[in-house]
RNA sequence: GCGCCCGUAGCUCAGUCGGAUAGAGCAGCGGCCUUCUAAGCCGCGGGUCGCGGGUUCGAAUCCUGCCGGGCGCGCCA
């Protein structure tokens, strides 16, 4: 239906004199459903171009839409815009295809197979995974999720950072509270991890003969990190996430640095300074030329980096998504033109910062800060609010903006959390068809005639079903999940302000009892596939 | 000082890459449960889209200058 009038607008637009007109116009659903179902602005676009009157070209470019079967009506409103609604039994179609293909309803082929990596959370293993930690797993899994769903193989990965200035920070502080528990005097080094977690680390592992008092910091850090490490990967499994490969730093060196520094000297991207080797990053548009190689010799956290995405791009992914968290967003220019000098495809690493969370008690502000060990943890968010709620939250934002996070309120109103609002019109669906009973609820959608569903309400319903596909794959090819959030409200909002009105059950006649339950079934399923994709539960009771 | 992000209703946030009367949740006020779950529904009030210019048929959206908030600017990771 759609390709059929694409075309029509292609020819329309021909015939106007537009030349490529059609590629800054497409058809896209409008909000308001009063100016249809599919909305057109290619007369406005093309009157800018031909300098000519908007309005009249809307009506030359609608009687051509006209012909396109399935187009009910096609109407010129406002400044020029061209409106289409479309055929009732093609929405409804959609209530079948929803049944039909189940959970797959929505699915598409946009990457066709192409193999995709994302990496997120990526939290040094120097503690446990904070609330920044779990924003950026609640987005860099839904955007796997969505991924997957239009046709990409997914790859799921956290990079743990165990190596370099930290490690040593963290096995002296595993040391210093080894030496306590001795009932020596110690101290923690500045910079050092002054956390609760430290002391109960310390404590487990000596119990469990995994370290001795006597061992040096490097075995003592690398002893810590694996237990946090298993912390972290536990506490992500309980937030729903799971990662496909743990990958940690050191495993680069030495093969993958080297192999690096010469790729990186092979196309000439690199020159020595002061006895440093320089990545020419000004070559390709960051401020300032960086560091890879010391004076000393060692290789620098952005030399592992640029190791590391290149051995990402060696296993073969077509693209590489990185979600960066908020200390990050300074390194941004600095990888883009590592990407390039290196001589990776352009776009083939995108780079999205998941911004920071402010958390707030009771509207005051709260001061984190790793060093008084006074950090709210992915866990305590996970306890407070559950996981449905903590996902559903953070994904009504865009990663790009910062969000306040009000413990309290996330305490005392839970029940107010939006995430009950879409829930609970998957547990109505639910609940209507127990009610049905087996045999009316499993009647054939294809038996059905949806002609009998002549409620504009009803019409609304199979319209946001029909959509669903489409928001999908916006939500997937532009990265935010938070449309899914918007779309689920949106359609709880349409069912329960239907089943408010209409006694579903009770419907005038046999043939619009079957075809409201499959409406509702069709609802359901959407609404089961959406809440899905964000990685929120579908309860059927609630 | 430089860079990035953000200023939209009392609060938290959307706003489909420049479109139609700027939306939702929460909070406030007033209604609705002998009938498929009231975690719901209906109604009301609430905005100079931080401020000023500019671009054009048209700007919350793009450009520019301010104001305000956050973060980042090591041969740390």
């Amino acid at each position: 239906m759609e390709e059929k009038l694409r075309t029509l607008l292609r020819k329309a637009l021909a015939e106007l004199g537009g030349e490529g007109a059609e590629e800054e116009a497409g058809f896209t659903v409008p909000p308001n459903p009063e100016h249809g179902d599919l909305t057109t602005n290619a007369a406005l676009v093309l009157a800018k171009k031909l300098d000519a009157d908007p309005r009249k070209l809307a009506q030359n470019v609608a009687e051509e839409l006209r012909k396109a079967p399935g187009a009910a009506a096609v109407d010129v409103a406002g400044p020029g815009f061209v409106n289409i609604r479309l055929a009732d039994a093609l929405l409804f179609d959609s209530l079948r295809e929803a049944l039909a293909r189940g959970n797959d309803y929505g699915r598409g082929d946009e990457g066709r197979g192409a193999r995709v990596q994302v990496e997120f959370v990526s939290a040094n293993p120097t503690g446990p995974l904070n609330a920044v930690n779990a924003r950026a797993a609640a987005y860099g899994d839904a955007l796997a999720r969505l991924l997957e769903f239009t046709g990409h193989d997914v790859a799921r990965e956290f990079y743990v950072c165990n190596v370099g200035t930290q490690m040593d920070l963290l096995g002296q502080s595993v040391r210093a509270r080894l030496a306590e528990l001795r009932g020596e005097k110690a101290e923690i080094p500045d910079g050092g991890y002054r956390g609760e977690y430290v002391i109960d680390l310390a404590r487990r592992l000596h119990e469990e003969g995994k370290i001795s008092d006597g061992e040096d910091v490097a075995k003592l850090a690398a002893a810590a990190a694996a237990e946090i490490v298993a912390r972290q990967r536990a506490d992500l499994a309980d937030f729903g996430v799971n990662f496909d490969l743990w990958f940690c730093e050191d495993s680069l060196y030495p093969a993958d640095v080297e192999t690096a520094k010469r790729v990186a000297a092979e196309r000439g991207a690199v020159y020595e300074k002061d006895g440093a080797l320089w990545l020419k990053t000004t070559a390709a548009g960051d401020d300032e030329d960086r560091v890879i190689v010391r004076a000393d010799g060692r290789p620098t956290y952005f030399m592992a980096d640029i190791a590391y995405h290149l051995n990402k791009y060696e296993r073969g992914f077509a693209k590489a998504i990185d979600v960066l968290g908020p200390d990050h967003h300074g390194h941004v220019k600095k990888l883009y033109a590592m990407a390039e000098l290196l001589g990776l495809p352009a776009g083939w690493l995108e780079i999205i910062i998941s911004q920071q969370v402010n958390l707030l008690e009771g509207g005051e502000k709260v001061k984190m800060s790793k060093r008084a060990g006074n950090l709210v943890t992915m866990r305590e968010v996970m306890d407070n609010i559950g996981v449905d709620a903590a996902r559903f939250f953070f994904l009504m934002r865009t990663p790009a903006a910062h969000l306040d996070f009000d413990l309290e309120l996330a305490r005392t109103q839970t029940p107010e959390n939006p995430v009950y609002y879409a829930q609970y019109c998957h547990a109505r669906v639910e609940s209507v068809k127990q009610e049905a009973g087996a045999e009316t609820a499993e009647a054939s959608p294809e038996a059905a005639d949806l002609a009998a569903l002549n409620l504009a309400e009803e019409r609304l319903m199979a319209r946001a079903v029909w959509e669903f596909p489409k928001v999908v794959a916006s939500a997937a090819a532009r990265r935010e999940p938070h449309r899914l959030t918007a779309y689920a409200t949106n359609l709880a909002a349409l069912f329960h302000n239907y089943y408010q009105h209409h006694r579903i059950l009770q419907a005038p006649s046999e043939a619009e009892l079957r075809a409201r339950l499959v409406l509702t079934r069709a609802v359901g399923q959407t609404m089961k596939n959406a809440l899905r994709l964000l990685g929120v539960s579908a309860p059927s009771h609630m």
